[in-house]
DNA sequence: AGCGTGCCCAACCGATGGTTGTGGCTCGCC
DNA sequence: GGCGAGCCACAACCATCGGTTGGGCACGCT
């Protein structure tokens, strides 16, 4: 089926004339009849009566119509994603069910008229994904450089909002029963992060969290995906996990685990948005607003160290760059 | 742009791997590199980066992905809404903007995986509906038949539901003050309803409706469109007529006109599905039930004289048709 | 080094999709 | 009723496309 065919359908059933859609479409009144024929054809059905004045639809034509506008519409969505120059905007995450992918797609929900890309770069050096926002090919990224005196001039990073942890166990182990826990709590537990790129900043941000509270922290070996992690906490006494609160999608709740909240102090892993000092695409304004419009986190927060410094980039004070809309 | 290139591309981008996408296709592995390459030179950008095991999706790829997957469900519905044998569920309204529709869309919302394609016949002979619906071009249809002995034995006609009228009027007309009014206090006052056909169903309730309550209803003359009746409401100190309260989109609120409920009795307007005794569509039955849990109305009705006949056609109660869920 | 795998390129060929030119049909008008 | 206007379909022609087969290159594995 050729997309110009069902464009060609569509315009002429809202035209009631080939002719008339034709001279849209910059070819010949012949053409889109062959077009039509070609349909129809395909189909096996007659899309259109014709009559002396122009076309009509028939039943089978009325009910193409709307499924081919929808084919249309995904067309010239599917071109104005990737067009170069003025592309939909297009933000880079760590994983499609990651808390950034989470909370991109709460913000498409409510705007569902964006044209908004979420693309994964299969790279770990955050050097890659800052060339990346600098040469254009995306527009942000989900993503944190540790030590902000590597980042470029003109790109930026600011801080987007923090995601608690919480602990992840199975129900034999000793914690399964508590509503709550404070980090000092986990002492002596062993604790479980799988898949952690060395000396990446999720590996920096469980060094600095074991080394301030004391924590056993196995943030070594290759992960061999959710499934066989899930199944292991589902039945190990002993093993636990951390999960971001907001990472809903990743732990299905067929495995009887529970998720245990980390209070006095909230365990905070801060997302960053690295972007274009200048010229940022138009449409990444309204997401950083619909940042700043997250529910705040409480009082007492730890975070590891580069959260702590100045990242924002500019002289603006950041309750500017996170106003509410 | 080809939907079996946007297909091969989806495939591919899944399964990793041109060979494994053409074996599913059932075309060579050239063909699909050739069909990706199409793609890519139409879109102007690289979708896979080729590597020694396969292909992997570049940025571009995964913007597209989401995009293209759009596409080929819409070429897939649009394929099931008119494949002849095993179609979509198709029914027949008297038009896009009247209650019908409008509680069709209804349904579609809470049902949004139903194929239902709504169609407009485009002729006013009830006999040639009936026609239409033992012959399968039509599943159903919201027309009535006022005499129910020119149905044939193959096909029924069930009570759907009831639209009650409500007055609509500019705001210089003497009644356009009133919260609600009773049929008799129309009395006198010229109630204009345009492009009723002649004997058509609409005619004959206009009618009966005139002569039960000795009231002066224009029903002749042709229609001019809705904009057009629309200004000569608003215009006019005189002129009211009759809108079903369900149709919602007929008439936007920018003319300052007033909708007038009609109580004791409330004016009913009755609508039916015509459909074929045996065999009716699968997802009929659905829109039947929903059809049945819509508010009914209150005690005093006024009906025309076809619907307070039997007309179910079969030997169940009503409310075994119209059952909630 | 040799082999398997997976992709691209080349050559070939029938089908496709565009064009121009023409003919048939219906409708409105004189 | 004859006639022109408008609109669509058909025919002929041609460039392009989209499929096939055959061959070659790059990469990883043993």
């Amino acid at each position: 089926m050729d997309t110009e065919a069902v464009r060609s359908f569509v315009r002429a059933a809202e035209l009631g004339q080939l002719q008339h859609a034709a001279d849209e479409l910059g070819v010949t009144q012949q053409a889109v009849s062959k077009r039509i024929a070609a349909l129809e054809r395909e189909l096996d059905v007659r899309l259109f009566t014709r009559t002396a004045r122009g076309v009509e639809l028939t039943l089978d034509g009325q009910a193409l119509l709307p499924h081919a506008r929808d084919i249309v519409t995904g067309v010239d969505r599917a071109i104005t994603a990737i067009r170069p120059g003025s592309r939909a905007l297009r933000i880079d995450v760590l994983g499609l069910r990651s808390a950034q992918a989470v909370v991109l797609h709460d913000y498409w929900r409510s705007h569902p008229e964006t044209d908004l890309d979420v693309v994964t770069l299969r790279v770990n050096d955050p050097r890659l994904v800052v060339t990346a926002v600098q040469a254009g090919d995306i527009d942000a990224s989900f993503r944190s450089v540790t030590d902000p005196a590597t980042l470029p001039r003109d790109v930026q990073m600011i801080h987007a909002f923090d995601s608690p942890l919480e602990l992840l166990v199975g129900p034999r182990h000793p914690l399964a029963s508590a509503r709550t826990l404070t980090p000092s709590q986990l002492r002596r537990h062993r604790i479980w992060v799988p898949g952690i790129a060395p000396r990446s900043e999720w590996a920096e941000f469980y060094d600095q969290l074991a080394t301030d509270f004391d924590l056993r922290i196995d943030a070594a070996g290759p992960h061999f995906g959710d499934e066989v992690l899930l199944d292991i906490l589902a039945d190990s006494a002993d093993v636990a996990t951390l999960v971001g609160s907001r990472d809903r999608y990743i732990w299905p709740t067929n495995h009887d685990l529970r998720r245990i909240p980390i209070v006095n102090p909230t365990l905070a892993y801060p997302l960053f948005l690295i972007l274009p000092r200048a010229n940022p695409h138009p449409g990444l304004r309204a997401v950083i607003n619909h940042l700043g419009s997250l529910a705040p986190l409480p009082e007492t927060v730890w975070r590891p160290s580069w959260a702590t410094t100045a990242h924002d980039g500019d002289d603006r004070p950041r309750s500017d760059l996170h106003r509410r809309r």
